[in-house]
DNA sequence: ACAGAAGTTGAACACTGTTCAGGTGGTCAC
DNA sequence: GTGACCACCTGAACAGTGTTCAACTTCTGT
C-alpha cells in the first residue's frame, strides 16, 4: 500500500540533508515521494506537525545512555549531545529551534532535572535549562572550542551560584 | 512627489506593530502607503534590504548615550537597551535575531569594545559578546526578573573569567 | 463478496516575493 | 518654453508557498 507517517518522517529528514530546510516544501517532499502534495495531509495535520515529527526522529536518534557523572559534567554532556544531534543535519539546529518555540518543554526536562540535581530551586533550573538549551541551539556554526568556551561561561555561572 | 526611503521604512514599523511580522508582507506593506508592491523594489532591493532597514531604524531609536561605568555595569547596560530596543515593537526580536544573522558585527561591536576594557583578549571578547547578544535575543518574552537572572549567569561566567 | 479504512488524486484558493515594460509628473539646463 | 532626465509608480505576470476537498482506488478484515 501507500506510505507510512515514518515514511514520510524519513524521507522528509533526507530531503533535509539534500536540499536544507528552505527547499522541503510539502510539494517538494511529495514529488520526492512521487506522491501529490495533498496526500501528506492524510499523515500530518500541517507542515508545523511534519517538521515536529522530523525534529522529534532527529533527537530521538541522537539520544545516548544516561551517564553517572556529576550534575554540572551532565549539563554539559546534554548540550553537547544536543548540539551533536542537530550537527548532523542540514540545518538541523534552524528546524529544532523552530519547533522548540512552539514545545520548550521537551528540550529543557532533562537539563532541569540534572540542575535540581545540583541543588538548583525551581526557578534556577528553569532558567538555567533555558539559557542552556537556546545557547546551544543559537551556536550551530561555531568552532567546537569556541562552543566549549561560550558553553562554560554559562556552567560557570551556574557552578557559582550552585557551589557555595 | 512620492514617498522616500524613509517613509516606506516608517510605516514599515507601524504595520508591525500593528500586525506582526507575519503579516509584514510587500503586499500588505504596500497597501498601505495607497501604492503597488512593485514600487518598493524602487526603493529597496528586496524584503530582506527593506526588514534590515526598519531593523536599524529600530535599533537607532533605541540608542542611548554612554555611560561612563565599569566593563562588566555597561555590558549589563548594553544587553538591557537592546532588550528594551526591540521590546518597544511587535515581534522585534524576531525582526533583529533575523537581520543579525545576516549581519551579527553590527550588533556585536559595543559588546565587543567593552569586553576588551575589561581585559578580555580578541578571542573571548568575540565569544562573550556573541553569547550576549544572542542571549538577550532569544529571550525577549521572559519576564524582567528572569531575563535578569539569566543574563547574569553568563555575566557571571565571564567576571570569574576576568576579574582574577 | 462486501464494508470500511487507508491512501491518493487533481484541482482549486489565497497567499508569497520578485520582475519589468510602460507611463506619469516634477526638476533642471538651455 | 522645450526637451531631457530622473524619481516614482502601475498593472500584469511568473513561479512558488501551505492548505482544502470531493472523488477515486486499493488494500484488509469479516
Amino acid at each position: 500500500m501507500g506510505y507510512h507517517r515514518s515514511d514520510v518522517v524519513e524521507r522528509a529528514i533526507g530531503v533535509l540533508d539534500e536540499t536544507g530546510l528552505e527547499a522541503l516544501s510539502m510539494r517538494r517532499l511529495a514529488a520526492d515521494l512521487g506522491v501529490q502534495a495533498g496526500a501528506l495531509y492524510h499523515h500530518f495535520d500541517n507542515k508545523a506537525a511534519l517538521l515536529a515529527a522530523v525534529a522529534d526522529e532527529i533527537l530521538r536518534r541522537g539520544r545516548r545512555p544516561a551517564e553517572v557523572v556529576a550534575w554540572d559534567a551532565e549539563l554539559q554532556l546534554l548540550c553537547v549531545g544536543l548540539r551533536e544531534a542537530m550537527q548532523r543535519h542540514r540545518d538541523g539546529a534552524a528546524l529544532i529551534a523552530q519547533v522548540h518555540r512552539a514545545d520548550a518543554e521537551a528540550l529543557e526536562r532533562p537539563l532541569r532535572s540534572a540542575l535540581e540535581r545540583g541543588g538548583a530551586d525551581d526557578r534556577l533550573a528553569r532558567i538555567g535549562a533555558r539559557s542552556l538549551v537556546r545557547f546551544v541551539l543559537t551556536h550551530e556554526s561555531d568552532e567546537p572550542a569556541d562552543f566549549a568556551l561560550g558553553l562554560g561561561l554559562v556552567l560557570d555561572g551556574l557552578r557559582h551560584r550552585l557551589n557555595l
